[in-house]
DNA sequence: GTCTATAATATGATAGAC
DNA sequence: GTCTATCATATTATAGAC
C-alpha cells in the first residue's frame, strides 16, 4: 500500500488527451474528453452525466443525443485506450524483428510510453472496467489478453533461445507489465523526466528482471 | 493497458480478511468486513450504506451507531490497510540486518507478502484513498511514505555500497513497488503458488533490476 | 443497538417543445 | 442538437420509538 502520487489525488497528470485520431468532433468528442477526466480523477460511479455535460457547457439531457447511455461512454474510452495500447506494442515488435533483446525492448517501450503519453486514458483503461456490464467488457477482455500474449511470447521467446532466465515467465510478465501501468499513476510531463527516458530505463529494468546480464 | 485478473472483476481474490486483531467484535467488525468486501469489488462510489448493512443484516440507519459515515468505514480500512503494510515492511528490516542484499530480499518480501495476503485491503488501500476527505486522507499519506522512505534507503544504501547500479534510484523504487502493488489484483490462492513462492521471485527480480548478477 | 419513517438531495434516463 | 420539465429511483444521513 505505497507509492505515488504523492497527493491524495488518482494520478498526477492533468491532460485529458486523447490519441490523434480517436476523439470524434464536436460535442461527442468534448464529452468523450471530459469524461474521460471525471473518470479518471473520481472514478465512473462518482461522476455523473450532470458533471460531464456541465463541463461540455450542455444539458445532462442533451448528452444522451450523442450516446445512448454513461456506460457507452466508458466503453468508447476504454476501448480507444486498450485499442492504442495493443496497436503500439505490435507496431513496435514488427519494427524490431528480429533481436529478442531488441523486441523486448521495443515493447516494454511502447508499453511505458502509451502509460506516459495518456495517463488518464491508461488510469480510466485499466482501473474502471469493473464498472462496465460484461457484453461491454467481453471485447475489451479480448483486446487486453492479445497484448499480454503479446509479452509473453518475447519473453517465452527468449527463455528458449536461452536469451532470458527466469523462474517463472508468467511472474515475470506480471511484474513487468505492472511496472508500466502504475507509471499513469505519478507521471507527469514537469517531472524533469520524458516518457522515453522513462521508458529507456523501464526497458533496461526489464531486461535485467529476465536475467539479461549485459 | 493489460493485465490480469483476466475476468472484468477488479481483483481475483474473495477473502475479506482482516490482519489478526484489528477487526472489532461484532457489528462494527461485521460492518468493516462486508465494507472490505464491497469497496475492492464495486469501489468506494458504487458501493452503497444500504448494501454495506444489509450483507451485515442489519438496516442502513443502525450502521449509523458503529461509524459516524462511510468515508470513516473507509478511512478505517484504509488505515488498516496501510499500517500493516509498513509494519511487516519495517519488521523485516530490522530482523535482516545487515547486508543489504537481504535487506532488500526482506522488504520486497514483506511488500509482496501482504498484497497477496491481503488482496482486498490492498486495493481498497491502493485505488480508493482519492475518495476521502483531505483530513482524512493526509495522515495515510505520511503512513505511505514512510513505506516509501524505507525501500528508497534500502536502495540508496546499495548503491552508496557499490551492491546496486541504476541509473534512477526513484525509477528503481516505483518499479518494485509497482510489481508488488500489482499482485493484489491478480492473486488467487488457487493459483498453485504460494505468497511466499510469489515473494521469492519478485525479491529475486527486484534484486536483478538492481543489477544484482549473482 | 436496532428499528421505522423520513428528510433532503442526487442519480440515470425519457418526453416533447423548439 | 439542445432545451425544460419530469419520472422513478437511489443516495447519505437524521429523528425518535423501542
Amino acid at each position: 500500500m505505497f507509492s505515488t502520487p504523492a497527493s491524495h489525488r488518482r494520478l498526477a497528470a492533468v491532460g485529458t488527451d486523447l490519441p490523434p485520431g480517436t476523439a470524434p468532433d464536436g460535442s461527442r468528442g468534448q464529452i468523450l474528453s471530459e469524461s474521460l477526466r471525471l473518470f479518471a480523477e473520481q472514478g465512473y460511479g462518482a461522476a455523473s452525466i450532470r458533471d460531464i455535460a456541465s463541463r461540455v457547457g450542455i444539458k445532462g439531457a442533451s448528452l444522451y443525443s450523442h450516446y445512448p447511455s454513461k456506460a457507452h461512454v466508458l466503453a468508447e474510452l476504454v476501448r480507444i485506450g486498450h485499442e492504442e495500447h495493443f496497436r503500439r506494442m505490435r507496431d513496435a515488435l514488427l519494427a524490431a524483428q528480429p533481436d529478442v533483446q531488441v523486441q523486448l525492448a521495443a515493447v516494454v517501450r511502447a508499453h511505458v510510453c502509451a502509460h506516459a503519453e495518456y495517463p488518464m486514458l491508461a488510469v480510466v483503461s485499466n482501473s474502471e472496467l469493473h464498472a462496465l456490464p460484461e457484453e461491454f467488457a467481453t471485447p475489451l477482455l479480448a483486446i487486453r489478453r492479445q497484448s499480454e500474449t503479446l509479452m509473453l511470447d518475447v519473453i517465452q521467446r527468449g527463455v528458449n533461445l536461452g536469451v532470458f532466465k527466469v523462474p517463472d515467465i508468467q511472474l515475470a510478465m506480471t511484474a513487468i507489465g505492472a511496472m508500466g501501468l502504475r507509471v499513469a499513476h505519478w507521471y507527469t510531463p514537469d517531472s524533469g523526466k520524458t516518457p522515453e527516458q522513462i521508458a529507456d530505463t523501464y526497458a533496461l529494468f526489464a531486461a535485467r528482471l529476465l536475467g539479461v546480464t549485459a
